[in-house]
DNA sequence: TATGAATGAGAGTTCATTCAT
DNA sequence: AATGAATGAACTCTCATTCAT
């Protein structure tokens, strides 16, 4: 346990590192160098930690799951005496929250579906695929992935039948719809610093218009 | 004349090329010989028309945008005499089939008004900053970047006047929301090759309901 | 023809330097850079040429095989009017010569056969295999690779027609314990550089040894 | 010498390992991690008892010559009431058997022999020649490399004195012409596998042959 | 205009060796 | 004695871009 655990503190601030650094520069520009810098060791001492790149990667993806799902299960801890529409408000205003603050995590969870979609019928590029899967993180990953979603769906269920959410499409449909939102908020508003509009929209009007939306959509017995 | 026309059918010819090209491998995966062999031609021959690789996808970016102003002027001619609503929900609903039918022209708008945000600031890396805006394509695109906000804005007050739009957020705000929905959309279910379903939703119901949620929306005075 | 026949000069003054280099240091202790210094080139330029330094190396194999069959026809060629047995000798005398002078094509037609043999059984490494595999030399030294064996086989057979050979040993039997001292006798010699002594003996004595033993085995009918 | 010893038990064990994975995977393919692996320790207690990987590699080498002595040794003293002619053949089988057998120590002692040539005259790579030479097997190997030879010599002697040798070479020639035969013998045969045949010759012929010349070659008063 | 050739600054990865404990 | 960490120089291969013709 001692040096496990001295190991995983070392790999640990290899992948914090890893994550300023890539946020900073983006995955594809930075060099391990960087991060070797960043942590003023070499490269070869990350490679002692994380197999390749790509596995790195896969170990900052990791995170990112288990930081959203710590974040869903907090949201939900929170509003557990308030109805499940509510529940799945504050589940988007979580969510929301996570990957405006964390557009690195937003990005690898999408990365990783879009590679686990992908893959799953053989495209994309051999070699990708490989350093993909070699790494000793994905499988972990797999195993996480749909925690989120089913948390999610548990909230829909409770509004359902606490008569909060009266919106009748598949619950998974709803997660979708929801989770689009919540990208291409980010994605439009990514690397804008500082900004704090957008085509002069202020973005927290954004932010509350999409949460108003939310509920709009949940109440409406049609929508 | 003659010669600008000529040598425009070859730009275009080169452009035809990489879009399909980059639409197959992505941008940062397809190498300028790629895009060379896939015309028959040499790589210097590419350079002689396009300064660097980010000019050329500049220059798709361009068409990106010239495409989907034609698609919308096309919805809200088809549209007219039909009510605001629906001249929007008609753009939604092109917006949609041009995302997923152009999954190459989505990411080119969306990685153009990433660069605008960014470079605004000074932040992102010095190369590529000057790559692109050195590219002759740079201030074209910039040029008619908001003619698709300002058709879609149009038909909002055109909804407002007719009755039909009862939201009352700001035309801007709704364009935003809109646009999101629809980033993320295809964002999800790219690389998906052929694949209907995803998380166990049919595609189409989910397209289904982004339409009927802007409905939603739309209509309701609170939203 | 033009542009074809330039390249394949750049090509082969690119081998030339490669052998030169590879004969000095060693393939492994070679790094492209070297051959490309040799050859006042960038690194980048060999491999517009050549796709990877094993296929660089199998493009010398082709040429050690290619160089070998030459010698081997001179040789049948100059003892024509001879009895086989002097035919054989001949070949000998030019397999020993041959490999003295050319220790690096010896030693690739030895990694070659080595190569072959172990793949056959899917053993060797996985990288390698398919790197060596990979070169667009590869087929072509399969193809040649039995040629000097069958000009020698035939000439054994030759030299049992005219009763010079009363050897009975199966020819390929004969052959291969010819290859082997061949091969001992220059790898022993290998890195000697100018030395003309091994072990107090001249290597002008040993090289004749050889020689005379070859008479001795093919005229005794018992051998 | 409680010290030494247990020292030496050490030290064998790791040569023991380093032996194993070099045969399987070739000394250049091994990483000293691999042997590590192999014995259960770190890479750092391999760097106690031995300096280098050459040292290491010299070491094995030291165990190789060893080996063959014993191998010769046992040979002649198997055959001492035969005459020198059998003596000879006697070391040869064994002196083949010993090379098929322990491929690694056949390469080992030729690496050495070529290595010592080719230093004696300041060719080869500066820091190979430093690492051997300053490994503290180098001088150790010197002072036996010798003695295979000398019995090899003496069985020669003996055949001529008891006259079942009548060939008149020089001693060392005749040695010289032996071991190139043996060599090349297996390392045309290395990584083969289980393979039993070559060129269609069943391997085992190729061996009988081998003592089949070497009698005939040193019966024959004119060789 | 067009092309084949050439460039050269990387980039990821490897591994023998060293070091601190 | 032993180990896990750390190092850093190599090394192969890539590719956008430039150049000479």
């Amino acid at each position: 346990m001692a040096t496990s655990s001295k190991r995983n503190i070392k790999e640990n601030s290899i992948i914090d590192a890893a994550e300023k650094v890539f946020s900073r520069q983006g995955f594809a520009n930075t060099k391990m160098e960087d991060v070797a810098k960043a942590l003023g060791m070499s490269k070869g001492t990350i490679y002692f930690y994380f197999s390749s790149k790509e596995n790195l990667y896969m170990a900052i993806t990791y995170r990112a799951f288990q930081a959203l799902i710590d974040t869903f299960y907090e949201s939900v801890s929170a509003t557990k005496d308030e109805s499940g529409l509510e529940g799945l408000v504050g589940l988007m205003k979580s969510f929301i929250a996570f990957s405006e603050e964390n557009f690195l995590y937003s990005e690898a969870m999408l990365d990783f579906i879009s590679f686990v979609r992908s893959t799953s019928e053989g495209s994309l590029d051999g070699k990708i695929t490989d350093a993909m899967k070699e790494s000793s993180y994905y499988e972990r990953v797999k195993d996480i992935q749909n925690i989120p979603i089913n948390i999610f769906l548990k909230e829909i269920e409770r509004g359902r039948n606490d008569g909060s959410i009266l919106n009748k499409q598949k619950p998974e449909l709803i997660y979708l719809y929801a989770w689009a939102g919540v990208l291409g908020f980010v994605k439009l508003n990514s690397t804008s610093g500082k900004k704090t509009t957008i085509l002069k929209v202020e973005i927290s009007d954004w932010r509350n218009y999409i949460i108003s939306s939310t509920r709009t959509l949940l109440r409406d017995a049609n929508a």
